[in-house]
DNA sequence: TAATAACGGATAAAATATATCCGTTATTAT
DNA sequence: ATAATAACGGATATATTTTATCCGTTATTA
């Protein structure tokens, strides 16, 4: 029950994405670099968010990632499920048709309930998580990321664009 | 990002533990045979119930699994934790402290804005699973099963306790 | 005393997650 | 035009986790 290390890295871009000026761009290259990744990992991960639509792509020197939309219209939910699907966390096998007190698959009207119990926890997970928005994150970065590493970032960002 | 099958089919065995006469206790083989699953994986998996103290365990003959309480007083996070664990859905691997950009571990105060949203979003879900009790279960279970296979599964215990 | 059953440890097998590589296409700066 | 850059998709390799089995030990009971 854990979430892929996808999750982790590209939440991170999308919230270094959203400080960036409007019509920049990061390859994952760069992106991979800056966080200290494996670049061609990263980079499947990110044709994932690009797939969910989260950022647009722009081949060629100077292309890269850039947010598809306002940082205030992409949740955390979103990101996610980019990565880790809409699935489920709990798979429902129906078990309670096997073994000797089994019966035919139409005799059963609803989903059981131990199934339904897990769809809701898995829902208010969602719903939580949709709450966030990467605007929150963008945020919360920019008053805790100690200032000592909001210059290195700024210097380092500042040598690509020039 | 999905639960272990161990946690649908322990569930499961303590929904059907509930229902059995107070002194009685059935087996990691009988459970397995009940719904055909594999007879030692799911003993592992009782063992670990055992341990979380959600069952009582009896050895020789006529030995087995019995609840370890009223089901009232065991909630479905107390099970999917006993098979699943306590930690959260997401790992935080700090990698802002990585990259170019990074400075000192101890320069961060708190833990990361996005750890921090993860963190409450695993909150939510366990809580939501606390509200679920083993009686709950047992109830929708007396409810909704089809009465062919109530019958059924009631020969079927019977033809074990005599 | 023989059969049953939990328990712990050691593997083994299968599935999934992580990671790399390569050829293709699109784009841009020179 | 051309060379360099960068996303993209597919194939493949490696590592880790999950699933599953097996075995010797101990406790218990008929």
């Amino acid at each position: 029950m854990r979430l892929s290390e996808g999750v982790e890295w590209t939440v991170h871009c999308c919230t270094l994405l959203a400080g960036l000026p409007p019509d920049a761009a990061l390859s994952a290259k760069k992106l991979a670099e800056f966080f200290d990744v494996p670049p061609d990992y990263l980079a499947k991960h990110m044709q994932q968010m690009s797939k969910a639509g989260i950022v647009n792509t722009k081949k060629g020197p100077n292309g890269g990632y850039s947010l598809a939309k306002p940082a205030r219209d992409i949740t955390l939910l979103d990101m996610v499920e980019a990565i880790d699907g809409r699935v489920c966390s709990f798979k429902c096998t129906e078990i309670r048709q096997r073994g000797p007190s089994g019966v035919s698959p139409c005799s059963y009207k609803t989903p059981c309930g131990i199934a339904r119990a897990m769809r809701k926890a898995d829902q208010v997970w969602r719903d939580e998580l949709r709450k966030t928005t990467l605007a929150d994150l963008q945020i919360i970065g920019l008053r805790e990321t100690p200032p000592e590493q909001m210059n290195k970032a700024i210097t380092w960002l500042k040598g690509l664009f020039t």
